[in-house]
DNA sequence: CCCCTTTTTGATGGCATCTTTACGGGGCAG
DNA sequence: CTGCCCCGTAAAGATGCCATCAAAAAGGGG
């Protein structure tokens, strides 16, 4: 049984069209998150942190642009809206809420599931442009979600992953705190600082030639880490 | 200073559907690179390296996917495909080609300039070195919170980089003490200038190539400090 | 139901940064 | 010449952040 390939939510309030939806996504060996209304679609984001986010507009309590604005105070996670609104407007309103993808009703679901891939493309793609980053002896593939180090295969747990993830995606540059926390442990855990030593340490450990002299995982101190990845040129 | 916000290349046979989409980018400030046929497009898109590329999958000579598969083979920039066709299998096709999103005609301008906006949103990686400036033998990137000098690394800390950035808004003007004091220690210390001779020092010290003869930070006697920074051009 | 993995919490020591204090030097006016 | 003001230089103390160790709590799979 392979592993997730990644979490997704999906915040659609028609039972028969959310199954539908959610069922293609579990096929393809996604963990699925369900979420009837818009209340419960910010609550579950928070909770689960899926790679990426399925919001319908129409839903009965609030409406799903309020869901996207919520997400995006914290997360700069893919949101694709689903959406029977057609109209222009609608559409130009979604993507300046922070919407990355709108699919209107009537859709197909091979196309759906292709956006889900261009948006899942997007979540791991580092700043190198490659998918594997070689850190010394050390080697991370964010699509393939493996890691290496002197050849063997080092175990990175999902959280572990998260954190290189987002690390990677603005390699080179300084990440603060408080994206990290939010991105990897959700909106609830902004001022955890501590989470953040933590993993840091046990990617150091499983990745750094010198876990006590890193070159890799930098600490930039009072703002946050930054990610230094060897030049693939 | 109306420089282009972004460059963007419009790959596109029918000169109508051309111009149309062109002279919209344009109005909102883009730098706009139009291609009529695919063999076209590719080089363009070498040549210019583009933040976006708008492709038609309809050309004359060849089809649009070999384009994007062209681009893909050497960077991630972000594709907006524009077509006629509206089958699903060709939208599959064109995302697993490596679009990243996928517009069918007709359309409407204001949604491609929206998708546009969030494909800029993307690629907002500014390669390190290009928000950066150059002071002789030192560089410093105040996006990526880098700075080096003679090629080597030079760590920065928090205030410095504040200082430096305060600096760098107002670079080859006077900024006075007050205002530096402002922004970097708060409202709170306007009257430590000593703050400021202790840590223009240390900029100097580790910027300057003569610290004791500075050409970059620049004391403006009984007023404030002035950042000279070389022109990039 | 139990065990293993993962996540979260707590406590301690060390270090980087910021702040504070002190002294030397040059320009200018009296 | 001398005192004042402003700037540069140096170094020590305080604070808060970070690394590390240790271990309990929560979650998931067999």
């Amino acid at each position: 049984m392979p592993e997730a390939r990644a979490t997704i939510l999906v915040v659609e309030d028609d039972p028969e069209i959310r199954r539908f939806v959610c069922s293609a996504l579990a096929a393809e060996g996604h963990k699925v998150v369900e979420s009837a209304n818009a209340r419960r679609g910010a609550i579950d984001a928070t909770t689960h942190r899926p790679d990426v986010a399925i919001v319908d507009l129409g839903l009965p309590d609030f409406d799903g642009l309020e869901v996207i604005r919520g997400i995006r105070r914290w997360s700069p996670m893919p949101v694709i809206v689903l959406s029977a609104r057609s109209r222009e407007h609608a559409k130009i309103e979604a993507f300046d809420a922070g919407a990355d993808d709108y699919v209107t009703k009537p859709f197909g679901v091979g196309e759906l599931l292709a956006r889900v891939r261009v948006a899942l493309r997007h979540a791991v793609r580092p700043a190198s442009g490659e998918g594997a980053l070689r850190l010394g002896p050390s080697t991370i593939d964010l699509v393939a979600r493996r890691a290496t180090r002197d050849g063997a295969e080092v175990h990175l747990t999902p959280t572990e992953f998260r954190l290189v993830g987002c690390l990677a995606k603005h390699a080179g540059m300084v990440v603060s705190h408080k994206q990290l926390l939010g991105e990897v442990w959700g909106p609830t855990h902004l001022a955890d600082t501590h989470y953040l030593r933590i993993y840091m340490k046990q990617l150091r450990d499983k990745l750094e030639a010198d876990p006590l002299r890193p070159r890799h995982f930098i600490t930039e101190t009072g703002v946050g880490y930054r990610l230094l990845a060897d030049d693939p040129a």
